[in-house]
DNA sequence: GTAGGGTTAG
């Protein structure tokens, strides 16, 4: 301890002196070491009130509970972990632990949470364990503890039933920070039961809590019940909602609850528009994304919203808007960055997503895996496979990254689509992880694109002893055969997927008009205004005729007569997705569309030729990456 | 002295 700090507390210490001799003879007070203590407690500062400890200790004297209780929040405000084990130390040798009527489990309750607020839940823990009486605030602390440490989830549990054991009964606030522990649906009912029986359901934590809880666990009309019987709700409360629907991917649910929540009264904070924002991201609404924006022009700090905002306007394709946002942003952390890349690469500008990788790494803003899942993404869809392998094999050296299994899963796909399909699997038989469903499939899709029925049989095989289940295989799988005219093989697949009751899931596109979106499901005529839109379609096609567009019946994997194909294909869901949005497209503005599929070639010639026939820029975003059609030709450069 | 909602890839 350095003498500044002793000096301070002795100036303090004379002063009061002075104003307790002019007190004394009109009113009883504490010993003068023991007010000053008290007063720094409350005032600090806090490294004069630590400095006063040895000097109790030696006058013999014995603090006050509340005010060792106000030392420690001190501490965790103003103090490091070592300034806390002081304390702790101090008071445990003067018997502050044992004061009666409940102080001495006060300033031991106090101790508890502050070694949990300086991360030492060990040490939080260990004083638990030595404690002679705990109530519900002791158990709620280190159970919160628990249940917020990664992988002490269980343990959150466990000790959530000791405290039951010990005859605590858990409240509010407990519940609330244990709910999000709940890992299995019988698990949560059997604490939402709990919580009804005493009667804390319509505390709006809890509730926010078991609605959070529901949503985690995918179970979208359980958190919405708890919603609906909301009587008293806040912002908070919609917010977890409203969360929950966005990222379980009901952007449209999202949006819906948060239009009530602003009938309701409430208006939206950080937390609502990030997960509207994301809402946005998931159904392509550039329209609905722009308003968002405007609203947060307020919160210009909120690194999280800008990344949310920033992530929208990639996965909505528009381009200039991330870029103009990214550079105007005050600040950018390795999220922003990665999600630029990404963003970049996703929407076939590779180049330049390497080069914002480059700016990234001058900027010296390290990045992570995800970054680099995004890097090894922009060298695949590009064909960069030397680039791509440079990065595979520097990123350990590089950047302190070991490569996991997405970055594995890249390599295959960087390999895969660039045609070297024999160095993709030796890739995967020589890699140290053991190779999942996921890269398998991967390797699937490249045997798809390049039409290799035997390893893509042999990819499948893999698949199916993982996942016995997966329909996605086999679907790939007679692709391919078709592909070849292998109607055979084929339909040998077909046949076992309709015996095990499978169906392949129908392709659907969206698209926003006016704020509101349409679905379109492949050969699905029953939008309100399909006879515009089929008429609309043949317009289009007349005129893609003479550009010379012949429909691509190859990519109608049934054994169909060739005009019962053109039918299947004229109606793919982005066609009709398309000839809607140019019924209503707004002069100068891109055509956006989303869709659950991969694009067919037939969809992407059609998609080119009307870009060009209409001069209009239509832009389609499918699972994986986004097509920018302008003019006859795309961004991916017919490589996806 | 104890509690709830938000961002990046595939």
């Amino acid at each position: 301890m350095n003498s500044l700090f002793k000096r301070l507390p002795r100036n303090r210490l004379a002063a009061t002196r002075r104003s307790s001799r002019r007190l004394h003879h009109t009113q009883p007070h504490p010993h003068p070491l023991l007010a000053t203590f008290s007063r720094l407690c409350v005032e600090g500062p806090f490294r004069a009130a630590l400095a006063l400890l040895p000097d109790l200790a030696s006058a013999g004297l014995r603090a006050d509970p509340v005010s060792l209780t106000r030392l420690v929040k001190l501490c965790v405000r103003h103090g490091t972990a070592s300034d806390g084990r002081l304390i702790h130390r101090h008071v445990a040798d003067h018997g502050a632990l044992s004061h009666g009527g409940g102080g001495g489990l006060f300033v031991s309750n106090s101790l508890v949470s502050m070694y949990v607020k300086f991360g030492l839940l060990d040490d939080a823990l260990r004083l638990f364990d030595g404690m002679p009486e705990r109530n519900v605030v002791t158990w709620t602390t280190v159970v919160a503890a628990l249940a917020n440490a990664d992988g002490r989830k269980d343990e959150a549990l466990r000790f959530l039933v000791a405290m039951r054991r010990d005859g605590v009964v858990p409240n509010a606030y407990t519940f609330s920070s244990v709910l999000g522990t709940c890992g299995t649906p019988g698990v949560l009912a059997a604490m939402h039961a709990s919580i009804v029986k005493v009667g804390l359901d319509s505390d709006v934590f809890v509730r926010s809590s078991l609605i959070d809880a529901y949503m985690k666990l995918g179970d979208l009309d359980g958190g919405r019940g708890v919603f609906d019987e909301m009587v008293t709700g806040d912002l908070v409360v919609w917010n977890s909602i409203i969360a929950g629907f966005a990222q379980s991917g009901d952007g449209a649910g999202a949006i819906e609850l948060f239009v009530r929540m602003k009938d309701a009264g409430f208006s939206a904070n950080q937390g609502t528009l990030t997960s509207v924002l994301r809402a946005c991201t998931g159904m392509v609404m550039l329209a609905v994304g722009r308003q968002v924006h405007a609203h947060v022009l307020k919160y210009e700090k909120d690194l999280i919203l800008h990344n949310a905002l920033l992530d929208m306007y990639c996965k909505c394709g528009s381009l200039q808007d991330a870029d103009a946002l990214f550079r105007r942003m005050p600040q950018r952390d390795v999220i922003s960055w990665s999600t630029m890349i990404s963003g970049l690469a996703q929407n076939g500008r590779s180049t330049e997503a390497l080069r914002v990788f480059d700016l990234m790494k001058s900027a010296g803003v390290a990045p992570n895996r995800i970054t680099l899942v995004g890097v090894l993404f922009a060298c695949s869809h590009a064909g960069l496979v030397e680039d791509g392998w440079y990065y595979f094999k520097s990123m350990e050296k590089l950047f302190g990254i070991r490569p996991e299994r997405e970055h594995h899963n890249c390599m295959v796909d960087l390999l895969g689509r660039a045609g070297k399909l024999n160095e993709a699997v030796e890739f995967i038989h020589e890699m140290s992880l053991d190779p999942d469903s996921v890269i398998w499939r991967t390797l699937l899709g490249a045997c798809r694109m390049h039409k290799n029925a035997n390893l893509a049989a042999y990819a499948a095989r893999e698949i199916l002893k993982l996942e016995p289940d997966d329909q996605g295989a086999r679907v790939l799988l007679s692709n391919t055969y078709a592909d070849l005219r292998q109607w055979t093989d084929a339909e040998k697949l077909w046949k076992a997927m309709r015996d095990r009751g499978m169906k392949k899931e129908p392709g659907r596109s969206w698209i926003e008009v006016e704020k509101q979106v349409h679905v379109f499901i492949a050969g699905d005529l029953s939008h309100p205004s399909s006879d515009s839109i089929v008429q609309e379609l043949n317009r289009l096609i007349g005129r893609i005729n003479a550009l010379g567009y012949v429909p691509q019946t190859e990519f109608v994997l049934q054994d169909l007569a060739t005009e019962q194909k053109e039918d299947l294909l004229k109606y793919h869901s982005e066609k009709l997705a398309i000839a809607f949005g140019t019924m209503h497209a707004m002069l100068g503005k891109p055509i956006r569309i989303m869709k659950n599929l991969r694009i067919c070639g037939d969809c992407h010639a059609f998609a080119k030729l009307v870009s060009k026939s209409e001069g209009k820029v239509i832009i389609i975003r499918d699972p994986v990456r986004f097509h920018h059609f302008l003019d006859g030709a795309c961004s991916c450069g017919d490589y996806w």
